[in-house]
Parts: C-alpha cells; sequence; structure tokens
DNA sequence: GGCGAACGTCAAAGCGCTTTGGGAGGAGGG
DNA sequence: CCCTCCTCCCAAAGCGCTTTGACGTTCGCC
C-alpha cells in the first residue's frame, strides 16, 4: 500500500493524503478524519526511504561504535546508555542506527555516513583526550552530542557527561578520612577521557592533603572482572599492599573483591573498596544497603539527555550547543571502613 | 556532491557514472577507473535513501528490542550479541538499526517497519515459547532470523540457537555424579524459550536418575547479581539448603557465590555451582583456571551466525530456512566439588 | 448581484538514484 | 563497399513521497 493507491481508494489527490496524514492546515478535518481511519485500517505507513528522499531528512539517528582488539565498545556501559537514547528515540519517531567499525577506518565511516545522508545527527562514543572526531564532524557540518568531553579540545560541541572528577575527588577524600594512605586506583584506558578526569580528581584529592600519587598504586586497563581481580590481587600480594581501592566500575570492583576474599581479606574491614556505579539495569549495586561504596551516576540518563539534546539541536539548528554536567551521587555501602592499624 | 554533479564534472552522463561504480560490464575499463578515482577524490557516496528508493533495497537490518519492566532486553548478552552481527554486517555494507518498544506496541511496529520498508531483513530477539512475531513476520514476508527457538511453533523459520537443553542436562549430570541431591535451579523468566528449556534439561537429568524435581529449589527471574544473591541466600538458609547451584548466568553466579560466601561458605567445598557462560567480552569466565565450571556457549558467535544466515536468506530468498544449533562447551572450573557429607 | 477572500483540493516538479531501451561509432565479415 | 555486430555511452522513466503554485468553490459583504 502506498500513497497513490491510498490516494485512488479514497478517490483523493495525494497531495491532499500527504497534507491529511502530516497534519497540515489546508485540509478539512473530515477529511483528515477519514484519511486517517483509512490509513490505519489500510496499514499504510509512508516509506521512509521515499518520505526521507523528499524531505531531506531521515529521521535516524547514528552511533557508531569503536571496536579494536583493546578496547571493547559494545560493553555492559554502552548498552545501558543506548536503552536510555531508545526510548527518547522511540518516543519521537527516530530510528538508531548503529554501525560498527574497526580504528582504521573511523573517518571514512564519518565521511561517508555523511555523504549518505542516512542519519539527520549523531552520538560520539567513547571521546579520547584529544579526540579527532569532534573536529571532523564540526566540519562535515552533522549534528552531533558527545557522551563525555575531550578535554584538550576547545571548539564548542555538545555534549552530556558525569563529573567525573569531581567525584573521584570526593571518593579519595572519604577514603582519606577514613585513615587510608595507600589507596590504589583501578583506572580505565587513560586516554579515554573519562579515565583521565577520574585520576585527576583522585591526584588533586591526595594532593590536597600534602599527599603523593604512588605510581605502583595506579594501573589503568580494560574494565573486566578479570582485570579488577588480577590488578588487586598483585597489589595485594605485593611489597607495600593498599588498604584501599578506588574502581572505576562496579565490574572491575567485583573482580577486586574478589582478589581480597582470595586472601582471606574482607571487604570494608580489612580492605576498602570504592567503585564507581554506573546503575546498570541488571548490574546494581545491592538493594537496600549497597554492597559496595560508589559514586553513581546513571548512564540510562545520561543516554535519555543526549538523545533529547541531539534532537533538539535537529530542530534548532542555529542554537547554541548545548551541554549538560551531571554530579555524581555518593553512596555510602558496606565495603568501605577505617583503616585497618 | 551527488550524481548529477559527479557526472557533470566527469562529462558524462549519469547512467555511465552509475554503471561504472556498480560494476556493470557496460562501460570500459578506463572510463571505470576515472569514474573510481573522481569519485575518491571529491568523496561522493550514493546518497542511501535515493539508492535504496530505485532499487527497493535498504541495505539495512533491523533489531527489535522488546522493553518491559519486567523484563530487560537491552542487557549484556544483547550487547554481546549484536556486536558479533554488527561484525558482520559491516563487512556485507549493511546498516543496523535498532528499535526500542513496549510489548503493547510490538506487532504495530512490526507492521509498520515493513511497512516503511526501511530494512531488508530482521533478527528476533528472546523469543519466547508460543512467539507470536514468528507467525506475523512470515505472514508480512519479511526475511528473518529468530535467535533461540520457540518451542510451540511447527511453521519453518530461520534460528541460531545454543542447546540449551543438552547443556543443562550436562551440568546437572556432573553435580549428580558429585554426589549432589539437593541441586537448586536458578533460572530466567521461564516464559522465555531458553528459559524452558534449560529447565527441562535440568528435569532429564534428574529423571534419569530417578529424582523428581523439587519446586522449591527451583526459581526463576530476570538474571542479574542481585536476583542470584537474593534467591541463594534465602535457599542457603531455609531448611533444607541446596548443595548445588545450577545458574543460568554468570552475572547471577557471582550474586550465588557472593550469598555463599556471606554465609561463610566456600564455592567448589561448602557449596558447588554451576553457570551458562555467554562468554562475554568484558565478563570472561576466569583466565587460565575458570572461576566457574560452566556450559560455554559464545553468544557473540551466534550473533554473527545469525547475521550470515540472514544476509544469505536476503540474497537467496527461495532457500529453505537455515537453522544452526550450537553445542555448548562443558567447562571445569573451580566452583563445583564434591556434595558434603 | 458581484467581488474578493478564504477554503479545500489538485497536477506537476523534484529529491538522487537505477535501469530500460536505444543510438552513435568503430571493427569485422561477407 | 555495405551490412552486421559489438562496445560504450546516453536520455528518460520511474521508485514513493513532499511541496509549490494554481485552480475551482463557497461564503461574507458591500
Amino acid at each position: 500500500m502506498n500513497l497513490r493507491q491510498l490516494a485512488e481508494h479514497l478517490q483523493l489527490s495525494q497531495t491532499t493524503v500527504s497534507r491529511a496524514l502530516n497534519g497540515y492546515p489546508e485540509v478539512s478535518e473530515d477529511t483528515r478524519q477519514r484519511v486517517i481511519r483509512a490509513a490505519r485500517e489500510l496499514n499504510y505507513s509512508p516509506n521512509s526511504r521515499a518520505k526521507g528522499l523528499a524531505t531531506g531528512r531521515s529521521m535516524a539517528i547514528g552511533h557508531v561504535i569503536p571496536v579494536s582488539d583493546r578496547h571493547q565498545m559494545v560493553n555492559p556501559v554502552f548498552g545501558d546508555f543506548i536503552a536510555g537514547a531508545g526510548e527518547v528515540y522511540a518516543a519521537s519517531g527516530y530510528d538508531m542506527v548503529m554501525s560498527l567499525v574497526g580504528e582504521a577506518g573511523e573517518e571514512d565511516l564519518y565521511r561517508s555516513i555523511r555523504a549518505r545522508g542516512n542519519v539527520d545527527g549523531m552520538v560520539v562514543h567513547g571521546p579520547r583526550l584529544d579526540d579527532c572526531r569532534i573536529a571532523l564532524l564540526n566540519d562535515l557540518g552533522m549534528p552531533f552530542v558527545v557522551h563525555g568531553r575531550a578535554t584538550r579540545i576547545e571548539a564548542p560541541y555538545a555534549w552530556v557527561d558525569s563529573n567525573s572528577e569531581r567525584a573521584f575527588e570526593r571518593a579519595t577524600n572519604h577514603l582519606l578520612d577514613l585513615g587510608h594512605r595507600r589507596i590504589a586506583l583501578v583506572n580505565g584506558h587513560e586516554d579515554m577521557d573519562f579515565a583521565w578526569r577520574r585520576r585527576l580528581g583522585y591526584e588533586t584529592a591526595l594532593a590536597a592533603r600534602g599527599l603523593a600519587p604512588d605510581p605502583a598504586t595506579m594501573c589503568a586497563g580494560e574494565m573486566t572482572e578479570l582485570y579488577g581481580h588480577e590488578v588487586a590481587r598483585r597489589l595485594l600480594e605485593g611489597p607495600e599492599p593498599p588498604t584501599a581501592f578506588l574502581v572505576s566500575s562496579l565490574i572491575a570492583a567485583i573482580g577486586v573483591r574478589r582478589a581480597a576474599q582470595d586472601l582471606g581479606l574482607a571487604p570494608g574491614r580489612d580492605v576498602s573498596i570504592v567503585t564507581h556505579d554506573d546503575d546498570l539495569g541488571y548490574m546494581k549495586n545491592g538493594a537496600d544497603v549497597p554492597i559496595f561504596t560508589a559514586t553513581r551516576s546513571s548512564v540510562r540518563d545520561a543516554g535519555r539527555h543526549a538523545a533529547q539534546m541531539l534532537l533538539s539541536m535537529i530542530a534548532a539548528p542555529q542554537a547554541p550547543r548545548p551541554t549538560r554536567l551531571m554530579e555524581a551521587e555518593f553512596i555510602l555501602g558496606a565495603s568501605t571502613g577505617p583503616a585497618p592499624i
């Protein structure tokens, strides 16, 4: 069923039918109702390619996901982010199109997406400190929102981020207040902007008390359970074991906890753990009493905000680029306690 | 840059340029090279909407993700599946379009996707025992592949699934061999086909030894860490605690382990745990020695297979519907041991 | 009763591509 | 030398929609 057939069926012109369905005022209310009813009955939906060709818009948002051996972008955090964004898209009639791309082809992919014109805007995931994608997309004139920020870029761009620096500063202070002095940092890859900011917060808090960070207790890697376990195990069995861990993701924190338990250390008593918690749907940090003391910021909310911002930018391209900094909550859980003497 | 401009630039007709770029034999090799070079230099990519309109194909595959309060489909398993599928799509020039939908609008969404024609095929996620989507999509004449199966549907359809029944039967046998007699089943929602099959495997193994399943030790719910913890805690503190757990996902197994440890029980000695392991990228079951004894089947591979099958179905619509049953590996880890006396 | 505005509708152009049905020009065969 | 057959290219139609510009009708008002 296409527009022509529907128009013939209704004994109307295609123009009138199109206007009726798209809410234009030039058609009488009677006709509009008649058209809408027929469209529903005959199960007519306009062909989106044809519509897109005619309007110049495609009603779709692109997410490109960098994949590499080193870094796994299709991770649980990503899943929750797009769940949030997808809600908003669905409510506004937008589709979400995703492309995976290796590191090599990335720039080409963005250009080609632009040229092929199959999305009206994009979300940039996993920005690095000095991320060339921002300049590229600005160049291409494609509306985009970055999930996170890119510290070394001063060109204006829209972003949604949680205040990683502040969160980790508070978390570090909390551990310092409890008397901990050797605090390990188990961070994500530090070329990722968010990880770099977390480390900054950690170092800022230490410096404020006149403490220098010890490179031996800081490490960065892919945030998996295994990585958390491996690192914590190594540090705890080392010469000067830390009394506390500051961890960048709940999943890695679970690995840290496992390492502690391997060695007979009880979390919250023998060793303290603070983690960042993205508040994922299937990986909650406990029910009434949180398992881990944590800095919490919902990545699903971030997805919702990013999507909303992007849609508003598409609607009003001239408006200034919106930005949104989300503060993380600090949640006291069972995994922290005074430093052992 | 569009085809007309490129053709003008080259002093050729649009036809010739189009043919040159699409590999038709009617154009001389010289011209073809000249066109391809110019296209690259001028950064031309054909507009995909226009191309789609002209060819009737959209070079995109749809994934619709049911969301409900009860069941979170955008979960880690889903993420890995689309990572696998995405690889294949990317290699074949297909886009992946995802739509979230509440349970209510599901049928309408499928119809509308069909009518709008913006995908060439679909992947069906999370089939239930008696899943109406299969009949619907067969009706609509849209190529599709199901990730999983729908037990009560006899109409032919293409699917990729891992042999859940067999895997859980083997796992149960392993526990029985170790002397366990009270084996708890911590399953996913049993209206989901895969969960139902796992339970079937579990019951089959018990029955083969003349044991009846005890409803008190079987439960089903959303596979989260919290759920695993809550259920295990309740069972272990109950009147007749199980000596072993058979768990449907690694993440829930981690919750079960936490519950055991809460009560001072060591996994592998005081209580045994076998889990299904989807072999997710960021949630590996240990490095050299697996943490959990597990039935393992890579959901990323399943995604790859599903995508490949779908693309081949689109290429050859008349061929019979392919199916693929993947056998799970049985991995011996540190979480199982003889039943305590 | 006649005029202009407002209303409801339409035919046709155009979005950027593919594809059909030729057509010019040169090579080869009779 | 003419005719046929390739080879290489082209003009134009069409995919399904929106949108422009224009065309009857009807109505209110002088």
